[in-house]
DNA sequence: GTCTATAAGATGATAGAC
DNA sequence: GTCTATCATCTTATAGAC
């Protein structure tokens, strides 16, 4: 039994999702992602002819791996309280795994700095996320498992943001409590609101 | 009467402030910021030896001006949840003037980056607002105006990373409406919470 | 696929003239 | 106070050898 070889395009995207989650876009060069993986700068043009190009399908990847990870959310749990804890519970992992954020509330704050191309992806996964948790909340009333006033699509909105916000300032201080605190927080709310 | 001159020092840190807001400390230069003040870059140094001493004041300055609109907003409305409609009017305000963030949620979001100096001034108008925040959700419970689980610091934090995060997204998506909606989601989250 | 060499320009910072 | 000149370094990117 071998492990499968990974291939240097892959590892690229690793060390590029790690120096953008934790520096960001505009605070990572080629020079710096290229000592990672142990090639040239130039070589990384090979895979990625440039630096928005690369920034894009970054952005591509994790959105679709977010995706996949709400997937088995879905598939596993079924009460939408539950549902919420687990979707905080992957902020909170995140976190954990080297002090990174959200690659697309790093990428959103640096907004006005990106490519056409990598604004896009962005909004996607605004997009693909507000989606999924507006689902949760529909559930959630539908069944009084989830409180809140206003439509289920605020709820998401200010749900998902008020994690990005918290995961920022829990990494500025150091504490992750403070994102799990603010997740308990957010879900004790929408047990009893009104 | 005669406007008072802008001093050369103050129009290099309202010029880095517009531009941290909305870039970010790492995509601007002492050449961006000098061509808008009308000198060359080498003048810059006269006023601020570093990029990180700026910065620092930067943060600085900007955080007594934020103390100083909440000891008016203390001044001037005694109902804890009205105080909590001027706090999100604050963010409301910098996004409208030129789709600006707030300065710490950047900052923030780049502090693996940054120099100790700007992160403990970052750190501090965490401090500042929350500690301001805190005694609003104290008198909130004890008047009975405010409904929340916990403790009165972590609805502060929460309510706080909450708004950072809102008006991250809402600049993203050129909607100013995203936050004004979770602002007032918290507030009535903070009305009808057992 | 990875390298070296190179381009053309930006960056933070300093020295010293005016 | 502001300038020009300069520095050493970094940046993204391309050309072409191996």
């Amino acid at each position: 039994m071998t492990a499968a070889p990974v291939p240097t395009r892959e590892k690229l995207l690793d060390a590029a999702e790690e120096l953008v989650q934790t520096r960001g876009y505009n605070a990572f060069s080629f020079r710096d992602l290229a000592k990672r993986v142990g090639i040239r700068a130039a070589s990384v043009h090979h895979y990625f002819p440039s630096k928005a190009d690369l920034g894009r399908r970054l952005m591509d990847r994790y959105r679709r791996k977010f995706g996949a990870a709400l997937e088995s959310i879905t598939g596993k749990v079924r009460d939408p309280r539950r549902r919420l804890e687990r979707f905080v519970g992957l902020f909170r992992d995140t976190l954990r795994r080297g002090d990174r954020l959200c690659l697309c509330g790093m990428l959103a704050t640096e907004y006005a700095t990106l490519p056409a191309r990598i604004r896009t992806e962005v909004r996607r996964f605004y997009g693909d996320s507000e989606t999924w948790l507006t689902e949760v909340f529909n559930e959630g009333r539908r069944s009084k498992r989830l409180r809140f006033a206003g439509k289920p699509a605020a709820a998401a909105r200010t749900f998902f943001g008020a994690l990005e916000g918290a995961m920022i300032a829990a990494r500025a201080f150091g504490d992750e409590r403070r994102l799990a605190s603010a997740g308990q927080w957010l879900v004790q709310a929408l047990k009893t609101t009104a």
